[in-house]
DNA sequence: CGTTAATCGAGACGGTACGTCCTGTCTTCGG
DNA sequence: CCGAAGACAGGACGTACCGTCTCGATTAACG
C-alpha cells in the first residue's frame, strides 16, 4: 500500500532482497516524527527533514532511502493517517451519507487536515501527488457512489441525479469548511448533518419549486 | 490597502518621508515577477525570493524592505489578483448567485488558484493570514449574503434558510473542485450552473420529499 | 598573491567590483582556523570545511567563495606561513647557505611542516598545486643559487659544480629528516651545519679522494 | 608479517579456527584494488572504502575484518610494494651505495612513491604509523649503514664518519626529488649517480678545501 | 544649487537545510 | 564461521536560500 510512493519498494515479488533487511521500526519511527513535528505547528517548510531525523532517531540517509522527497514522506504520513472506510448501516441513504460525511476533513483530527493542506500545493503540479491522493480518496467516493446510486433506486434520490455532482455537493463544502476555513460566521454545530439534509432538500422556495429546475 | 501587509508603510501621514521616494515600478516588477514564477510551475517553497529578485531586476533588500517575508508578499500578490465583485443584475436570485459562484476559483484564471492553494497552509497558522483572506473574501461573501436575503423575501429561496451555510454549500463544492480537484471523474462542462442549480432543487427525490427534510 | 589561487578574485582590474565587498577579516579568521585546526592535531582530512567554518566564525559559503576547495584552502594557508627570504651577510658562502638551509623545514615551525606534508599527496596530481608550490619555493632558491655561482667564482666551489643539483644536496637532506622523518638515529643537534659541511667536504677518505671523482 | 598491521590475526596460534577459513583470493583483490585506485588517480581521500570493495569485489565487511581503518590498509599496500633489499656486490663501496640508492623513491615505480606521499600526512601524527614505516625502511637502512662502515674500515670513507648522517646525505636528495619534486630544474639523466658521487666528493671547492672542514 | 537622507542595484555576510556520499557497524542470507 | 550484500546512525560534503548588511550610485525635497 505504501509501497506505491516508496523510492524503492523493498520487495515486490517473493524473492528475497539479500542484504540486511530495512529496519520496520525506523518506517514507524520516521513516519511517527513526521506527525509529532506537524502536530507541533510546524508547516510543510518549517518541517526540516534533518528535525526529522533527529526526532526519528535515525540517519538522513535512512529517510532518503524509502523517500525521494519531502511531500512523498508527507504524503505517506498523510496516507497512515486515513483510517478504514467506516461501516454503513444500508438502511436509510441519508444516514449512511451522513456517516460517509461525517468523518470529511476531520478523520483523525487536526493532523489529517494540516497534512492535507500542506500537500495541497503538490496537488496543482505532480500528477503522481493527485493519482496517490486519489488513490487514498477512492475507497471512500466508492462507497458513497454505492450508496447514492442505491437512493436513487429506492426512490430516496431522484431519478436523474448526477451522481458525481451529488458527491461533490456533499463533500465539498465541509472540505472547503476544515480546510479553507471558507466562512468563519457559520454555525458548526452538527454541521455534516445540516449539509446533507440541506443538499437532499435543497434551498429553493416555493416560488422556485413550483416552476421546478 | 496593500498597505496593511507592508513591512513599514512609506507614508502612514501626510508628512512627505524624505530622501529618495520608493519606486512604484520595483512594487510592480516584484508581484509580477511573483506571478510569473508560479505561473511557470513553482510552488510556494520553490519560489525563492533570489528568484523574485532576479526576475524582477531588484535587490532582495527592496523586497524585504516592503514586505517581512515570503508569505506577506505571496499574500499580496494574491490580493493583486482579486477583481471587483462583479456587478449583478439583481432580477433573478439564480442568476445573480451563478454570476457570483462562477468566479469562484477562477477569477484570474489559474494564477488565482494556484497561489490561493500555496497559502493554504499558512491558513492553518496564522491567524493574521486568515484575516487578510477573509479581508480578500469579504467583499463578495456580503454580496453573495444579500443575493440570499432578498431570494428568502421574494420567495426564491426557503424562508427558513440558513444563509451562512447555503453560501458554504454553493461555494464550497466550486472550491473543492478547483483547488483540491476533489473528484475527476466530475463532468466540467456547466459545473457552476449544475451546482447551483442542484443546491437550489435539492438531490432528495420524491420518496423523501415526501417526509419533508 | 593569494590571489592566484582564490576562486574567483574580486578585483582583477581597478574596477571597482559592485556590491559588498569582501571582508578582509574573513580571510585571515579562516586561514587562522586552518593553522589552528592543523596545530590541534587534525590531519588534512580530519580537517573539516565545517570546522574551519565554526571556529572561524564564518559560514562556509564564505570559505567556498574564495577557494574552489580544500586542497587550495590549505595551500593558501600554507602560503601564508612562508616568511621573507632571510636576508645574507654575503661574506662567506658557508654562512650564507647555513642561513638559507637552517630554515629548510622549519620556516613557522610545525605548523609549515604539517601543512606542507598535508599537501604533498596533492602535488603528485595537481599541476596548478605544483606551481603554487614551486611558487613559494623559487624565492629561497634563487637566492641559494646566487650564493652558489658567488661561491664558485670565489673559488669557495668547486669550479665545474652542477649548481642545481648542490641545491638538491643542500636542501633534500634536511627536507627528508623534517617531512619524512626519515632517520630516527640521526642527531639532531646541529643538524644544518652539519649538512652543510659535510656536503661541502664530501664523505669521501683518503683512498678515494686519491682518485678524485 | 602484514599480520602485524591486521586488525585480528586469525591464527597466532595452531589452533586450527572454527568455520570457514578467510580467502586468500579476498586478501590479493582488496590490495590489488587499493592500488588500482591509486594509480588512477584518488588521493588518499578521494580513496573511499566503499570503492576499494566494489573494486574487489568484496563486501565491506571483508576489508574491515582484516584492517581497522583506511591507513592500515594503505600501509599494508604500501608494504606489499617493498620489493627486496636488492643483492650487493660488495667490491666498490660506491657502487654498492649506488645499488642502495637507485632504488629510493622509485622501488615499484610510480604506485610506491604516490602512495608514500599519501602516507606521509599520517606519518606526523601516528606513532604506529611511524614504526611500520621505519620497520619497512630499516632492512635497506641496515644494509646502507653496512656499506658505509665497510667503507670506513677500507679507507674509502672518511674515518670521521657519521654514518647517519651520510645515509640521509645520500637518500635525502633522492627523496626530496621524487616525492617533493623539489626542484624542476635539476638534470634528471643519473641522477642518483650524481648524488653518490658529489657527495663523496663534496661541492667544496680549493679555496675551501685548503682550510678543512 | 548643494546638502541630506532614504532609495536603488548588487552582492557578501552568518546561518540553516538540502540531498549525496562515505565511515565503520550491524544484520540478514547462502556457502 | 566466512562471504556478499546492503541497511543502519552519524557526519561532512558542496549548493542554494534565508534575511541582514554594506557598498557606490541615484534621486528627490529642503535649505
Amino acid at each position: 500500500m505504501d509501497a506505491v510512493t516508496h523510492a524503492a519498494a523493498p520487495a515486490d515479488q517473493d524473492r528475497k532482497a539479500p542484504g540486511r533487511p530495512r529496519s520496520a521500526r525506523a518506517d514507524e519511527a520516521i513516519v511517527d516524527a513526521v506527525l509529532d513535528l506537524l502536530a507541533e505547528g510546524n508547516s510543510v517548510d518549517t518541517l526540516s527533514i534533518e528535525a526529522v531525523a533527529a526526532r526519528a532517531g535515525v540517519g538522513k540517509a535512512t529517510i532518503y532511502r524509502r523517500w525521494s522527497n519531502k511531500e512523498a514522506l508527507l504524503l505517506d504520513a498523510f496516507v497512515s493517517l486515513k483510517g478504514a472506510v467506516p461501516p454503513l448501516r444500508g438502511e436509510s441513504v441519508r444516514e449512511d451519507l451522513l456517516t460517509l460525511v461525517s468523518r470529511v476533513g476531520q478523520n483523525a483530527g487536526i493532523r489529517a487536515t494540516r497534512i492535507m493542506s500542506c500537500l495541497l500545493p503538490e496537488l496543482q503540479r505532480s500528477k503522481t501527488m493527485q493519482g496517490c491522493f486519489q488513490a487514498v480518496l477512492e475507497p471512500r467516493r466508492a462507497a458513497m457512489r454505492e450508496v447514492l446510486q442505491r437512493g436513487i433506486r429506492t426512490g430516496e434520490l431522484r431519478p436523474d441525479l448526477d451522481v458525481e455532482l451529488a458527491m461533490t455537493l456533499l463533500s465539498g463544502p465541509l472540505l472547503a469548511h476544515h480546510i479553507l476555513q471558507f466562512n468563519p460566521r457559520l454555525e458548526k454545530r452538527d454541521l455534516p448533518a445540516r449539509v446533507v439534509d440541506a443538499v437532499l432538500a435543497g434551498i429553493g422556495g416555493p416560488a422556485l419549486r413550483a416552476g421546478g429546475a
